[in-house]
DNA sequence: GTCTATACTTTGATAGAC
DNA sequence: GTCTATCAAAGTATAGAC
């Protein structure tokens, strides 16, 4: 996890969190602008700023909690119980899961980031490394336990997060599959390509 | 392919867009001003409007380029001779093949296309779901013959671009793995992945 | 906490000389 | 084909009243 800790949200807060994450979501971190923003809330542009010193707070806000959930939900995982390959699949799952519970904020926590301002670009991404390399350090035990291909780590890691992310530009929640349809082709897609 | 034709590039219009590919595929499309565009050319900002009449042509006209070449090499496998997934690997391959030859163009067709102005958009947008859909009549052919497992094909197609193209935001050319190998890994993944 | 009013900056784009 | 000069619009953000 990015290693700051935010304050609880007012309600107000949370109430323009959430519409800013839509739309940042949705249109873009550059393309939504504080207009934007401040007419689906019904309110002046300038009300916001009462709320959150910059536009770029908000997207660092959006950003850490959306960052949080997974890091405090997939990463302990990697030490659990059972087979490499068998922690591998929970932590799919469950990656999956939060994606699919929260697919607005996963488009921030994958893609709208890189709109942060320095330092907290870096930061984050130092933290998203994070992420990265605990996941790759669960392939590499799969590969050394001979239970996936032979390969670098890193890049099946890549690869493996890939199959999952491109979810939040497809999903809808009034789509034909269930979520339990999609997380078990998902998964199933990700372990036989990874399985020797 | 977009159903426009493209008149061909002078030097001076080929040089300017090879530069707006590198910038808007590194910082993004909306990232990047006509000026920092300028600056990198070494000339002045009024000048580039002798040769695009604005930034939406510069991107649609990339867009279009960087798609045809998809659209060219890759379609035209998928009536070729072989089985339903002989075919479609000759076809991963060649998309792999065609992103990692130029990559920041890659990025516009997988990306940036999606910050055309209207009625460019849907146009373009059209013609991306063309792709996606004649790919997923071979995938649907594959499960038909029994070579893959039952699922979507059109969601079975998702997954398998996705798994290439976020090659775009993580290839380098000096990196350790060669072309071969990358080839290698990507088609091996995703067919392990689609096989019964 | 929201408003009105506005400052300041950056952006895409144009006019016209050379 | 590039330049200087400049514009109009849109962007983020601030000041201060209510």
């Amino acid at each position: 996890m990015v290693d700051i800790e935010l304050k609880p949200l007012t309600d107000r807060k949370a109430e323009i969190l959430q519409a800013a994450t839509q739309l940042f979501s949705q249109k873009g971190y550059l393309a939504t602008s504080m207009r934007d923003l401040a007419e689906v809330l019904d309110i002046k542009p300038a009300s916001l700023y009462s709320h959150y010193v910059s536009k770029d707070e908000m997207l660092w806000e959006i950003a850490v909690r959306s960052s949080q959930k997974f890091h405090e939900k997939v990463l302990p995982l990697a030490e659990g119980e059972g087979t490499p390959l068998e922690r591998l699949e929970a932590m799919i799952r469950m990656h999956i899961d939060i994606m699919i519970e929260n697919v607005p904020a996963a488009a921030i926590f994958f893609r709208e980031w890189t709109h942060l301002e320095e330092p907290r670009r870096t930061t984050y991404g130092e933290s998203i490394r994070r992420y990265r390399f605990i996941i790759a350090g669960v392939v590499k035990e799969g590969i050394e336990a001979g239970q996936c291909r032979e390969g670098s780590p890193r890049f099946l890691t890549s690869l493996l997060l890939a199959s999952i992310n491109w979810l939040h530009q497809w999903y809808k929640p009034e789509g034909r599959m269930s979520v339990e349809e999609i997380e078990e082709a998902i998964t199933t897609f990700i372990l036989q390509g990874l399985k020797k």
